[in-house]
DNA sequence: CATAATTTTTAGATATGTCTAAAAATTAAT
DNA sequence: ATTAATTTTTAGACATATCTAAAAATTATG
């Protein structure tokens, strides 16, 4: 049996594959969860008995076939239930993140199956980001994160790839949000911030803000 | 911060209480949760330091007010999740206890408003048993249990007292389910079982299903 | 390439929640 | 009202997951 902290650790070794590719450090690990690097060594171990990382001392490590797939059945939970959150309980985008954090231990395939069904099938939450199926493929998307969009260039915002209240609470103010259309306007080579159009409405975002916006161009 | 086992805790107090009424007793509670008696009385002492329950050595105890809010909370959010599980997943009234059993201790009092509201607020789940509102009121009705039942009485299943998988699939073999009508016609005094018509037809079940059956007369 | 800086691991503690075995207190029975 | 049975508590252990401090290994630097 995996245990919650188990699985909040393969989780966060997943998202560092996802960002950096890979091996994953222990400092890393330490850094994403939160943790000292001495309790992710501790750790490194138990998941390496249970063959859900290949791990050599002082090398790094990696998921397992076994140890990505739950890594992945995890991130898909997690995104069902922030869709179910948003779509059916109204919250709204900025909220849900920390609920779905404790919504994606529970354990019971038949409950997944039906939400999934419930929700009908959805390839990407609220986020814009991909939900996994359940055989744990993740769905993909021809769409570029905004600071490596070319200048004039028009898309629209499909996702973020970051799932934080002040950030979400911020492209709201903007008016920004899945869906919306922007233009690349203008951009400074000082601080690579960017003038964008959106919606008729011409806005000046920071390069930290334009990473995580995947657009895709039209 | 109060943790799962100790929500598990008071839960199992809650439950006792309900039923025996009176103190509970450290035993009680141990057969209740399935661990040591040991293991109670070193979890009764953090309760008590966390003023949860009322508690003096060998003398049994009670919730305390705070106590007994944070049991009937829990209570609440059971409910509140098994009715969404029935009435919008479409599992059966069997499949549910243990799935709720982890879904109750998720945090978050926004989340409970909003499924409230999206549920239409119930006030009994899925198993009749009555979901506590927000302000920790549980509702009532004229029901009796129907091994209290005077013969030749007519009465309709308003709820279940029995939240166990094999005693609803052989109420759901037996075409009992809430709303039910029922006629109690003969009961043997050697074992207290009862012949009973139900929807037409004449069924014989034992004393301890019957307890658990809760009547409206009609 | 030897030393400094960084990363990683080990060692030893701590808190939680559990256990068994034994002691203490209460309750029941003769 | 003693003794026996039961219940409850304490004592001592163990597993999980964490920590700090220190040691070991790796990587970077002059």
């Amino acid at each position: 049996m995996i245990t919650l902290t188990e699985e909040n650790y393969l989780k966060a070794i997943l998202s560092i594959s996802l960002n950096e590719g890979g091996k994953v450090s222990t400092n890393a690990i330490s850094k994403e969860i939160g943790t000292s690097a001495a309790s992710v060594s501790d750790m490194i171990k138990k998941l390496q008995e249970k063959n859900l990382i290949n791990y050599q001392k002082y090398q790094g490590l990696e998921l397992s076939k076994e140890g990505k797939k739950k890594a992945i059945n995890i991130l898909r939970k997690h995104r069902l239930w922030e869709t179910f959150l948003v779509n059916n309980l109204k919250f709204n985008w900025g909220e849900v993140h920390e609920l779905a954090e404790q919504l994606e231990h529970i354990k019971s395939p038949e409950l997944f199956d039906r939400l999934d069904s419930y929700l009908g099938f959805p390839k990407f939450d609220p986020h814009g980001e991909p939900i996994p199926s359940k055989k744990g493929i993740i769905p993909s998307r021809n769409t570029i994160p905004l600071n490596k969009l070319k200048l004039k260039t028009k898309g629209i915002v499909l996702g973020v790839t970051l799932d934080d209240k002040s950030f979400l609470d911020y492209l709201t103010q903007l008016k920004i949000s899945i869906g919306t259309n922007i233009e690349l306007l203008e951009r400074i080579s000082f601080d690579k911030s960017l003038s964008i159009k959106i919606e008729e409405k011409i806005q000046h975002i920071s390069n930290e803000v334009s990473k995580h916006l995947l657009i895709k161009v039209i």
